[in-house]
DNA sequence: GTCTATAAGGAGATAGAC
DNA sequence: GTCTATCTCCTTATAGAC
């Protein structure tokens, strides 16, 4: 299994610099180099450079990250809402906040044009497979009268963004994560105020 | 005066080509060409092209954009919180969503590393400036006891981000702007009724 | 599947005439 | 201040030996 080692290896440090220099400016020379092969190596796996951004966002996109952020001690939080919104926005946050994953949140950046590319999974698309899980959570709780009805659309908007703009914040930002449990703590209770019933 | 117009036009075009293609992807020889001159004469105007980047990026961080959102029929709804937030929301897509303003975050977003780069104003900073306008804001309703008491930097990152979220997704995402009046009103009805007294 | 060698062209930047 | 001409290096990608 040489073949799939490799090909593993080159995705792996394209993600690296693709995410640190963007695709333009992360060179098959760089991704060899780092591969530890030559150039024409990456040949046997990769039609171009471009097949090697699609095939990262592409399997990137596929992947269900529900049961990585869901996990059961969240899950039996579910009665009591306060709880469960500080636990889930740390289980979020710690996974956006995860190598692999900000290098992946970087690269969806900086591609940012889903009209010029020929990429088709976008920051846009990201989101929303967010909101689709956040949807799934404020649904039940609203059949069980845990918080006011709402759309569940809204709700995954209001509950979501202010946590992904701290990850944006900490992605781009020359700061240190200093105060990120506090800003949890909070958005958390003001979220909490607000849908409480 | 021409040299200034060469100047302002070499701008012009690598603001709209950064912004397509990002730093890297786009090069002195396309800026040249849509400028209408040739490449050497761009040197005549910059030291090098990270030098272009830079003055676009410190020209558009140290305007003043406060004078352009907060307008007069804004500021004499402070009274009413309720419709002040929803003209102020208005506004602030508005601005983010300009021609002009889009190239530039998503030159923001493309050039995220405020690590490895030279350039000194990151999108931490861009949305930093934003909530300085908003805790301004939030400051003188709590004073005048419009809202309830809360830490203006938590008032503003709630009222900011699912708006600003919202940019990301129409810069970002290959959908239209079809419903983006109706996010603006769901969340300033939901902000309202997060801080209202 | 990886190598060496090389193609073919694009990149940023400079020299010097006008 | 813009031009032509050119330098030097780097870019993606391919051909063919092993």
């Amino acid at each position: 299994m040489k073949m799939t080692n490799t090909k593993e290896k080159i995705l792996e440090v394209s993600l690296k610099l693709f995410s640190e220099k963007s695709f333009s400016g992360a060179s098959i020379r760089e991704i060899a180099k780092q591969t530890g092969i030559r150039e024409s190596a990456i040949y046997n796996h990769f039609k171009s450079k471009d097949e090697i951004l699609n095939e990262i966002i592409s399997e990137f996109g596929k992947r269900n990250f529900g049961s990585i952020i869901l996990t059961d001690e969240l899950l039996n939080l579910l009665p009591k809402p306060e709880k469960f919104f500080l636990l889930f926005s740390n289980n979020l946050l710690n996974f956006w906040n995860s190598e692999n994953e900000r290098m992946f949140i970087k690269i969806l950046m900086s591609e940012n044009s889903g009209k010029n590319n020929n990429v088709n999974y976008t920051l846009e698309d990201y989101l929303f497979d967010f909101e689709k899980l956040c949807g799934f959570i404020f649904k039940e709780m609203i059949n069980y009268r845990l918080i006011k009805k709402d759309r569940t659309r809204i709700l995954s908007k209001e509950f979501l963004s202010p946590l992904f703009l701290t990850e944006i914040e900490l992605i781009c930002g020359t700061k240190e994560k200093s105060d990120y449990k506090f800003i949890i703590e909070r958005h958390t209770k003001f979220f909490w105020n607000a849908v409480k019933v």
